[in-house]
DNA sequence: TGTCAAACTGTAAACGTTTACGGAATTGAT
DNA sequence: ATCAATTCCGTAAACGTTTACAGTTTGACA
C-alpha cells in the first residue's frame, strides 16, 4: 500500500495526513473523552491506520515523567522458585500492558545498588524486590520510590510494603511433621543467618525441637547458601558417618543438593533418610516426589504484588501482607 | 547534607550548580574525550556528586531514538530450559548496562504480535525470539528491526539471524544410543509438527529407526505440546498395556511428564523403561539422574546472542549460527 | 604586542509526546 | 439576525537529553 514505510511515523505525520494539529491526534489516541468532534476523530483514525501509527512510548514517558514499566530484582537467578514468581509477575503485568525489566542481584549489595540506580534513571514506575539484600541504596530508594518486598523482609528497613508468609509458623509446622515421623538424628542445613527469612525458618525448627525435647547439637547444623551446590556441600560434610534420619533444608534448592549427595551415598529417600525443604518449586510435583516442603503461594504473591503496586503508584499506603501457606508432605 | 532532595535532579541543575552550560555537563557525563577543560570537568564532577545526579535515560532515549534495552520474547514461560536461557541472557546484558524486557508469548501468534508492537513503541534496541511462532507481525518486524531467533527457526522467515543446534543430527545421535541400548518397543512423544525444531528432532529419530530396520507404527507416536502436562497425557495414552522399553520425548518437559506417569504405573526408570529427552535443563543434573538427553548449549546461546545483537545494531549482517551439542547419557 | 589556530564553551534545535490556554467555530435561543 | 454559551481546535511550552554551530578564550609564535 504505502511505500514510505522507511522512517518511523510520528504524531506529526499523522497530523499532517489527517490535516489536523498534533494536539487533536493526541486527544484521539488517548481517548480524551470529549473535546474532539466526530469528524476529526474519524479523520485521525483513518490516518492512524493508514500510516500504521503507534505512539512512541519514549516521548510519552518523557512528558509524563514515568514509563509504564516495572522492575524486578531477583536475588538469585538460579532458584527456580524465584523464577516461578518472576513468571507469574510477568503474566500479570503484561496483561495490563506494563513491561517488566529483569535484574539479578546475586545477593550482592553493590550490584543491587547499581541496578537500583539504573532502574530509577529509567523512570520505571516501581520496583519489586524478590529477596532483597540490605544495602545503602535500597534504604534510600524505598523513601522515594514505590517498592515492594517479596518473600524476604529487611528488618532494618521497616514500614515498607511486604508480601510473604509466616516463615516461623510454617517452619514449626514442618518440623512438627518431621518429628512426628519417627525418632532419629536430625540434620539442619539452614540458609544464611543474614537472611531474615532463613533465620525465621531456622528458629521455627529449633524452637519446635526444643519444645519436644530434641537435642540439636552444633554439629548437626550447617549454614548453607541458598543453592544446590551449597546443599550438596553441606550434605557432604554432615551425612556419611553419622546416621541421620531426616534433614531439614532452608529451601528446596538446598534440598536438591542434599538429594544428590544421598544418591551418591546410596541412601534411599525416604527409605533411609527423609528430606524436608521449603518453597515448593512447581517442578517438585513432577521431579521430586521424595521432597516434603512448605508451599509458598507464588501465584498469590504475584497477584497481590501487582495489586499493591497499583495502589502504591496512586499514592496509597505501604502494607504488610502475610499470606497462607500449605504443608506438602510427600514422603 | 542537602535538604533539597525533593525533586529529581536534571542536567540543568547540575549546570547551574557548576556554573556551566548543560552542554558541558553532557560532555563530561558522556566522557566526550576532548572538548572540555580540566577545570570545567572538575567543577561538573563536583556538582554531579554533590547533587547525586544520574542522567535520565528517557531523555537520552528520546534524543538518541533508541533506549539501551533489549527485549526477550519466550514462547513458554514454564519451560525451565528456556528459563535458563533467559537467565543467561540477563547476566550477559546487565553486564553491559543493557536492561532486559521480558515477555511470554505462550506460543500465541496474536499475543506475540501485540508484544512486538509494544516493544517497538518502546524503541528497544533489538529483540531475541526464544522459540518464535509464525505470525504476520513477526514477518514485518524482522525487516526493519534487529531480531535474533534462538533455538527455533521459522522456515517461512529466512535470511534472519539464528542461533541453534543441528537438531536433526542430535536426534540421530540420541536415537542411535537409544537403539544400541537393547531391543524393545519404542514410544515417541514428539513436539508439535508446527515447530521446526520439533519436526527436525522427530525426523532424526524416525530416519535413524528406519536405517536400523526398526518399525515405528503410528500407534507408537504421540504429538505432544512442549509441556509436562502433555507428556503426562501422552504417556497415559501410550504406556500401560503395551510394553515399551524406551520412550523418546520431544523435550525434557515432556520427559518429566512421562516420568511422573511411569512412577504412577510402577515402572522403574531406567530399570523397566528408559526415558530420552532433549535440551538438558540444568536441574537435570540434580533431579533427573534417570534422564538421557541432548545438552543444548544455553550459555553459548546467550553469549553468541548478545554478541550477534551488538553486530546487528551496528548494521552488521544477519547470520546463522549452529553450535555444538552434547549427548548426555545418564541411565 | 598582534595574529592565528586550536581548544573550549554556550545557544538553540531536535527527539515525540501531552496539555493549558485562548481563539475560532458552532449551536441554540431569542 | 444577533448574542451567549458551548464545543472544538491549534499554538506553544515542557519533559531531559545530545550535538551542530558559532562564538569565545587560550596559547604559541612572530
Amino acid at each position: 500500500m504505502d511505500n514510505n514505510s522507511k522512517k518511523t511515523v510520528s504524531i506529526k505525520d499523522v497530523a499532517k495526513r489527517a490535516g489536523v494539529s498534533i494536539a487533536s491526534v493526541s486527544r484521539v489516541v488517548n481517548d480524551n473523552p470529549k473535546h474532539v468532534s466526530k469528524k476529526t476523530r474519524a479523520l485521525v483514525q483513518q490516518a492512524i491506520s493508514e500510516l500504521n501509527y503507534s505512539p512512541n512510548r519514549i516521548g510519552r514517558a518523557l512528558r509524563a515523567q514515568t514509563s509504564d514499566s516495572l522492575a524486578l530484582i531477583i536475588s538469585n537467578i538460579q532458584n527456580s522458585f524465584y523464577a516461578a514468581v518472576a513468571w507469574e509477575l510477568e503474566s500479570k503485568l503484561n496483561e495490563t500492558g506494563t513491561a517488566m525489566l529483569l535484574f539479578n542481584s546475586n545477593e550482592d549489595p553493590q550490584l543491587q545498588d547499581r541496578f537500583l540506580e539504573e532502574i530509577k534513571s529509567r523512570r520505571v514506575g516501581g520496583i519489586f524486590m524478590l529477596c532483597a539484600v540490605e544495602s545503602e541504596g535500597l534504604r534510600e530508594t524505598v523513601k522515594s520510590f514505590p517498592t515492594i518486598f517479596l518473600n524476604r523482609p529487611i528488618p532494618s528497613i521497616p514500614d515498607v510494603s511486604y508480601i510473604g508468609i509466616d516463615d516461623y509458623a510454617a517452619a514449626r509446622e514442618l518440623a512438627t511433621s518431621m518429628l512426628a515421623n519417627g525418632q532419629g538424628r536430625l540434620a539442619i542445613l539452614h540458609g544464611p543467618r543474614s537472611s531474615e527469612t532463613s533465620s525465621r525458618r531456622l528458629k521455627g525448627v529449633l524452637d519446635t525441637c526444643n519444645d519436644r525435647g530434641y537435642q540439636i547439637s552444633e554439629d548437626d547444623l550447617f549454614e548453607a547458601e541458598l543453592s544446590m551446590e551449597s546443599g550438596y556441600q553441606g550434605a557432604s560434610e554432615l551425612l556419611g558417618e553419622r546416621n541421620y534420619k531426616a534433614v531439614f533444608c532452608g529451601n528446596d534448592q538446598i534440598a536438591y543438593g542434599v538429594f544428590r549427595r544421598c544418591r551418591e551415598l546410596g541412601l534411599a529417600v525416604p527409605g533411609d533418610i527423609r528430606i524436608y525443604g521449603f518453597d515448593d518449586n512447581p517442578l517438585n510435583e513432577w521431579l521430586a516426589p521424595w521432597l516434603n516442603t512448605v508451599r509458598v503461594p507464588h501465584v498469590a504473591y504475584a497477584e497481590n504484588a501487582v495489586q499493591q503496586m497499583k495502589k502504591l503508584t496512586r499514592g496509597g499506603d505501604t502494607r504488610q501482607l502475610i499470606l497462607p501457606y500449605d504443608l506438602v508432605i510427600r514422603a
